[in-house]
Formats: structure tokens, sequence, C-alpha cells
DNA sequence: CTCCGTGCAAATGGTTTGCATCTTA
DNA sequence: TAAGATGCAAACCATTTGCACGGAG
């Protein structure tokens, strides 16, 4: 979605298009990895010097509110966002949080398989796989 | 496993067999629904007075490492504690965080499919799917 | 001009930790 | 009796909240 797709959206729901929400959002699709609301922050701060960190969490649970994006809840009680995109497994690892997307024919086939059974709609998923990155397998050894 | 089983599977990975540890893993099998670290204070608090909420944490966290329960983040930066089990997805409402398993023969036969394409063996897996529990669907109505 | 949004600082609350004391093996 | 476990209280820390000010519509 573009910055004015996004500005329109915004304003359809009720929500005024300030220059802080514009920024994070922008901000935020521009990672490939899947930020910290603190490095979502630390972006920020670049470009946007005075914005607060809790306007980033604000806005955060403004865009999860508006399907925009999805919250991953980590074991050591912090989140990590992700953009919202087609099915997908997350490969995490369980020592260092570190999360790689896995997507594959096999999972939007069979996860359409799974979906058929339910009697209602999913709001939404999540898939993860956890395993030992290569770094921290290389580690341990 | 029985409660003889799990003195055995404690010693045998050094660790003492105390009545703490004993108690609170008979408590969390006795769970019908996924309990969290509190609730399983105060139902161990019934046969064991003194019993503090931290040893409770420290036994969840020993039973997770030993791979008998599962630990599932949730939303409200909280855990619930699940026995493990076969694979299965958990239905949760992001009202309420009540949690269902659903067990099927689908799932299983497409689980084993996907894990079939990985080349690595996933320590664990978790399969959340979100959607308003009955009751919370007929509060917002 | 009004109301919503922001930024700051303080509060929250589930979880973790330090340490003296007690138990298991 | 030595290594490990418990219980208490204090610390943690990512996230949330209250409120006065500021900017969008």
């Amino acid at each position: 979605m573009s910055k004015k797709e996004f500005i329109k959206k915004l304003r359809k729901n009720g929500y005024k298009a300030t220059p802080q929400r514009i920024v994070i959002y922008e901000i935020i699709n521009s990672f490939e990895e899947h930020p910290t609301a603190e490095e979502i922050h630390k972006e920020v701060l670049k470009k946007f010097p005075s914005l607060s960190l809790s306007t980033v969490y604000q806005v955060l649970h403004l865009l999860r509110d508006l399907g925009e994006i999805t919250e991953l809840k980590l074991s050591n009680h912090s989140s990590k966002f992700e953009t919202k995109s087609e099915i997908h497994i997350n490969l995490i690892c369980p020592k260092c949080d570190k999360i790689l997307d896995y997507y594959s024919d096999t999972v939007n086939t069979v996860w359409s398989e799974v979906e058929n059974e339910f009697n209602f709609k999913p709001i939404s998923q999540r898939i993860d796989v956890y395993r030992y990155c290569n770094e921290c397998k290389e580690i341990m050894k």
C-alpha cells in the first residue's frame, strides 16, 4: 500500500494522518527482518528526532488493528512486528529469537485444506517452528 | 507419565525430586484448560500453602526444558501452559485469550507433509488460529 | 475551534533474580 | 554434608497509561 493509500485508509477509519503515523508506517515497511518496537523507534528517530517510544507503540497497535501488521509475541516478553503477507511459517530460533519466514506451495495448499475444515473464518493465524539457527548451532558446538 | 516415572526422569537428568516439583507436576496435569502460572500457584497452595510463586515459575521452566510442557506466550504478556501432546491447533480468542485445542487427522497428515519439506528436525512447533470464541461473539452483538 | 494525537514521566505487572535458609541424595 | 532447591522481597523491563500541550481537519 502506498503512502497515499495509507493516508486514505487512516481517514476512512476516522484517524488523523499525522506525520508520526506516516513515518512509522514507512519505516516498518522498509525493514527486511522483523523489527522490535525499539528497533523501529531507533530508526524513526533518524528522520524524526522527537518521536517518542510510546507513540511508536500506539501507532503499532493502530496498524495492528487496521490489519496492516502482525504482532509476534516472543518468549522474552517482547514482540516483533511483520508486515501483513501471505501465509508462511515462522522459523524461530529459541536461543536468539531470530525469525525467518518460510514460504512454500505445500504450506499454501495444506493450510487451505485445514481452513476448509473449520466452520468459521479465522481472523488470522500464526505458525511457528522452533529450531536452532545456523549461528546458534555453530556456537553450541 | 506417572508420578514415579516423573521422579525417575528428574533424577536421571540430575534434578532433585522435591515435593514442590511433584505437586506442581501433578496439578498441571489435572488442568483441563491451559492454566497460567498464577492459576497453577493458586491451585498448588491448597495442598502446599507455603509454596511460592517464584518456585512455580522455576518448576514450569524446568518442565519446559524437560519437554514436559509447552509455554504459550499470549498477547497480554503472560503465558499459559499446556501439557505436551500430539500436534494440534490452538484456537485462540483475541478478546479473552481462551484457548481451545483443535485435533484432526487433516492436521496430522498435513503437518507431516510440511515437516518432510524441511531439511532439519524441528524442536517443536505451535499453530495458532485466532477467532472470537462463542461468548465474546455473543457479547459483541 | 475542537478533538484527537503526541510526548513525557510515572505506573504496571507478569516474570526473574539475589541471597539466606532448608532439603535431598 | 555438599550440591541444589526454596521462599521472600526486591529488581526487571517491555509495554501501558495519565495528562498537559500541540497540531490536524
